[in-house]
DNA sequence: TTATTTTTTTAGACTAATCTAAAAATTTAA
DNA sequence: TTAAATTTTTAGATTAGTCTAAAAAAATAA
């Protein structure tokens, strides 16, 4: 077993994943303060870790212009997303966890450093594409299959579809979706969208109506 | 879940731990030199820890005279080897690890701190008594039952037993048993004890005999 | 296009964990 | 019971990651 890529840091891990996701959901181009927001910390600090990521050559990086991955970063990124998902998978299939109660743990559990371990873990929990919220599963090469899936907010009216993600991960949030019935594999159909304040109404399992909020209605993804 | 214990840092658990094993299998007083050996440390610093340690009410110490650890010290060490084992007990027998290659792995995953999920895991394994070396796992108040066991090297001629744990656990040596046959729970029967060298022929599963060298009859523990 | 506001970087300091070198205490040996 | 050797502690530095306050650059507004 050799070791192909270096070590980095809890930190610079952290950092990694929040430039990753910051330039996929906004912009390309991360800034200082996006990152400190995420990272909990201040400007002043993430210019520093800024400049060692960038000596290692893990981002591109020009004073006052903000960062973009490096290909080696965007790897280091995606491998950690990776173990995130898996063990968030492995928390809620094997050991019953609820799916609001996996993030946190699984903030930990991705900065375990063996490729055996998560390689043994995918096979173990059946090579899955996706995690407990929908987000996909890079294979062992980084790659990721993203689904094309919309908004309920953005359907037309007597659109259905299979709830399959959420855009919002907080505990308030999913445990919402759950009393609601609102979960993965749910089918909807908009029966009618109120413009007034942007809710919803919609038809669960094809069985009862229920209206949902705007924020609601933006958060929830589906695949048609 | 209400947060029972403080949190302490990696290294602090590292240094809780050590301790914990020094005192159990040498003398109860643990000297800073031990430490540092088994740490990787120099004296100096484990001096800071001690101080650090002391001062969290987790070690006794008096200056020149080596540490101890108070009952709070040793309910964070039993937790962490808790943790540890059941580990090495989940890489064993769901991911299909060897028993040589799961104590390095374990030694990060026993630093994720969350009480729900090493219970989860705990039940998901069926509360195992062991671990994959047979060292006894502390149940989730720090109860352990430790297994009377001798040596093979203290065993008399003619006396028979089962194999059911091991003092050392290098990857060479664990290798090596798998290669003899000599795995937990193998039975032993003692033939015949070589005066001159130490070695010891025993009979293995009722079957074919075997020499051991001392060196691996010291480290080999029977249950008789 | 100049002035104001916002963002980002630099300067200087702090904490945890480590180190080397030197001093102090303890143990061992003569 | 004194001298030598060993162990342990202190003193003073270093590194990673963080902070506040101030300076510099960029963006926005007048
Ligand atoms: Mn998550
Ligand atoms: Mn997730
Ligand atoms: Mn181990
Ligand atoms: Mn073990």
């Amino acid at each position: 077993m050799f070791k192909s890529n270096y070590m980095h840091s809890f930190t610079e891990e952290n950092y990694l994943k929040t430039i990753y996701h910051l330039s996929t959901t906004n912009s390309l181009v991360v800034s200082t303060n996006q990152i400190a927001e995420i990272t909990n910390t201040k400007a002043a600090s993430v210019t520093d870790m800024l400049k060692k990521l960038s000596d290692k050559k893990l981002i591109n990086y020009i004073r006052y212009q903000g960062v973009t991955l490096t290909e080696n970063g965007k790897n280091a990124a995606l491998n950690i997303i990776r173990k995130h998902r898996l063990w968030e998978v492995f928390l809620v299939e094997k050991l019953g966890f609820k799916w609001d109660e996996v993030h946190d743990i699984a903030e930990e559990l991705e900065h375990i450093n063996s490729e055996m371990l998560i390689n043994r873990l995918d096979d173990f929990l059946g090579n899955p594409s996706a995690d407990p919220h929908g987000d996909p599963i890079p294979d062992r090469k980084g790659a990721i299959q993203q689904k094309k899936m919309i908004r309920i907010s953005e359907m037309n009216q007597s659109e259905c579809g299979i709830i399959s993600g959420v855009s919002e991960h907080s505990s308030i949030f999913l445990k919402l979706l759950d009393k609601l019935g609102l979960t993965l594999g749910t089918h909807v159909l908009v029966r009618e969208k109120i413009e007034f304040d942007g809710s919803v109404i919609i038809q669960i399992n094809e069985q009862i109506d229920q209206t949902i909020s705007r924020e609601l209605a933006k958060n929830i993804l589906i695949m048609l």
